[in-house]
DNA sequence: ATCTGTGAAGCACTTCACAGCG
DNA sequence: CGCTGTGAAGTGCTTCACAGAT
């Protein structure tokens, strides 16, 4: 059975809230609850999970540990993630020093730039390679997923590169849409894109307009 | 008449296509290009398109420059946008010197933190005040988004204040879902949330998964 | 000849509503 | 008796296909 793309993506919603709950010491949880502090409605939430299995009690709900557990099975969590970072400047510094990697099992095991002033540097214990040596590493030492914060302009020649490197999913914090072929995954990281689809519901001044229909998984 | 709430995400992508080609020079674009570039269909981009007007000419296409204004109009673009940080931790810091939100019009006027190492140190000219001042500040000098870069466990309370302060539009960076009433919008900028939604991909050892259905709008 | 704008059809996701189980 | 799991119904977004404009 082909599992629908907005169902994946919120099953890491899912566990997000359940390791808060879980947290507070939580053992059960109903769909209701767990609708509660996602919005997301019970019915929605059932059907999602319904999708992997039966992992409910009836009359009960679910056991929070247990879900979670499943979760991240489901979504390939139960191991680590390699990461290849190109792009080592003001924001590729703040990626590299991001500590919410880790913990979720993604790490970064390499980092590329082409600046002389950065490249042969180390930040956070690594060092900063050549990108021209991008193939060769990853050759040697391969990963899952490319982080891309280059600018824009350089942006799809890394991904290429990437690409045809051997990796199938890129992170993408530059500001435009790259070109993949199909069964490469891409995610967009652009904190304007997200601003923009705001400021349309705030320009109606004081006005009462709210986001309409479904809600489209930028969730909250 | 009431515009999907997709469609206006899909806007400022359209925008960030059209600089792109404005940029290289193009006067002209048709739907079919304009859909190449972002792997949108045609028929999407002009089915969106029509909800606000009519763009194009018959047999020619858009005006690269006209319709990028007209979008940016929807959008609210044609002004300036005030927004306050709250958490100027590593990631705080960051968005701070981020140089992408001013050439959009969007400007962070205040930074507030409760770290007594952070408060009243100075951030690219802007003076760190405690977030007990957040209220009393925002009453004199009005914000019209609230950037949210705390931990998790502090986030959904800097929000409840955000919100009471008259912030009617959130850009969350804390791995948390907030509760805010309705009208209040609420965008979520969660790297490892993405991440998780690739690695049900991946996970497929070489398996040739893809993507199931509609794209589930984080589209590239 | 080309490309837009759009009603209608198609399709995918969401919600309903209830059987069934603890 | 509460809550899950799930077919069926409902809804809303996407795609089609073509009239119409240049």
């Amino acid at each position: 059975m082909e599992i629908p793309g907005v169902v994946i993506a919120r099953l890491p919603l899912y566990a997000q809230a359940l390791e808060a709950l879980a947290q507070k010491g939580e053992e059960v949880v109903s769909s209701q609850r767990l609708g509660e502090a996602l919005g997301i409605t019970p019915a929605q939430i059932r059907k999602d999970l319904s999708y992997f299995g039966r992992f409910g009690k009836q009359g009960r709900g679910y056991n929070v540990a247990g879900l979670l557990g499943s979760i991240r099975q489901i979504l390939g969590l139960d191991r680590q993630w390699r990461m290849a970072l190109v792009g080592v400047g003001r924001l590729g510094r703040a990626i590299l020093s991001y500590e919410g990697f880790a913990p979720q099992g993604f790490h970064i095991v390499h980092a590329f730039d082409v600046d002389p002033e950065v490249v042969g540097r180390k930040f956070e214990s690594l060092v900063v390679r050549h990108v021209r040596e991008l193939e060769e590493t990853l050759a040697q030492e391969p990963v899952d997923i490319g982080v891309v914060a280059v600018p824009p302009e350089a942006a799809q020649e890394v991904i290429d590169r990437l690409v045809r490197a051997g990796v199938r999913a890129i992170l993408n914090y530059a500001p435009m849409t790259p070109r993949v072929p199909p069964g490469v995954q891409v995610r967009r990281i652009d904190p304007v894109v997200l601003l923009e689809t705001m400021t349309y519901y705030l320009k109606g001044q004081e006005g009462v307009r709210f986001l309409q229909g479904r809600d489209p998984l930028f969730l909250r």
